[in-house]
DNA sequence: TTTTAATAAGACTTAAATATCTTTTTATCT
DNA sequence: AGATAAAAAGATATTTAAGTCTTATTAAAA
């Protein structure tokens, strides 16, 4: 469903919409410790989405990553257009050129219809809801905690 | 959700359910000219999938591949299995090393009820019946038919 | 003001998926 | 029997995704 850098992006900025604001940052050092991902790596996607206005940074000894309030007013599906873009919600199931009622491919209903519902949910928590909601029911965003 | 190659494989398969049998067989060149799939590629997972018993072929003069009646009784998930594994059904969408609902992602519960449905409905309906729908709903296997 | 610890940037490497090409085998038609 | 047309097999190539490494820049602490 998610490239794996898209996975990474997600689990990321919940985790920094849980434990960071603008006075408590987060080095990618750790981050990507807690979150067992590939350091390097996990650097790029947070610079991209740093580049993209969805992160919060601050160079220099002390400095890290984190979200501010207004970031924490984004959305899910924003971060995951910027990484993946939108094909992963509008392309056809089976790699047909159209993905639409008109000439519908024999999935096209099952799959669309979650996929709204999917979309609209990622598009209307914002990341401090989608938090809340972590904290609240005790959800997994790395089998450690 | 499902690779390429898999992509190519359950459209063949309709299009060999809806178009073969036992006396009329078609090539991999043909098939892949009605497809738009990549010719030798093509040929090489209907090899794949000859050889796990859900396609027949003949080889030599007026060879090609079809399905025998006892091929179309077969199911979807099966043969996407053959190609992508349980992965696609089973795996965290965020990447955790555990789906389950102990330690749910926070989209698990959403994810995992489409899944469950999408992946009853491959394997409840035999080929055969797949192809039937097809028939009667003109729905589409390539975007110029 | 020098050292240190962080992000930023970009080059490079590796691995996996996708696609192509070539040769072999087999059955049928002439 | 020889020519032909198909699948089978396997080697090779290309492309994309994932991951690593190195250097530059920046800001705070000592
Ligand atoms: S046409 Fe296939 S999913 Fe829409
Ligand atoms: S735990 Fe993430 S989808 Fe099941």
């Amino acid at each position: 469903m998610f490239s794996t850098t898209c996975q990474y992006a997600i689990r990321a900025i919940l985790y920094l919409a849980l434990n960071t604001d603008d006075n408590h940052k987060i080095g990618a050092d750790v981050l990507s410790e807690e979150l067992e991902m590939p350091k390097h790596f996990l650097a790029k996607i947070l610079q991209q989405l740093t580049k993209s206005g969805f992160v919060s940074s601050s160079k220099g000894r002390n400095g890290g990553f984190y979200l501010s309030d207004k970031d924490k007013a984004s959305n899910l599906l924003e971060i995951i257009y910027v990484i993946d873009g939108p094909s992963r919600f509008e392309n056809c199931i089976l790699g047909l050129k159209e993905c639409s009622g008109k000439t519908p491919c024999p999935y096209h209903s099952d799959v669309q219809t979650f996929r709204r519902d999917f979309k609209s949910k990622l598009q209307n928590e914002t990341i401090f809801e989608s938090a809340k909601r972590i904290a609240e029911n005790n959800l997994t965003l790395n089998i450690n905690h």
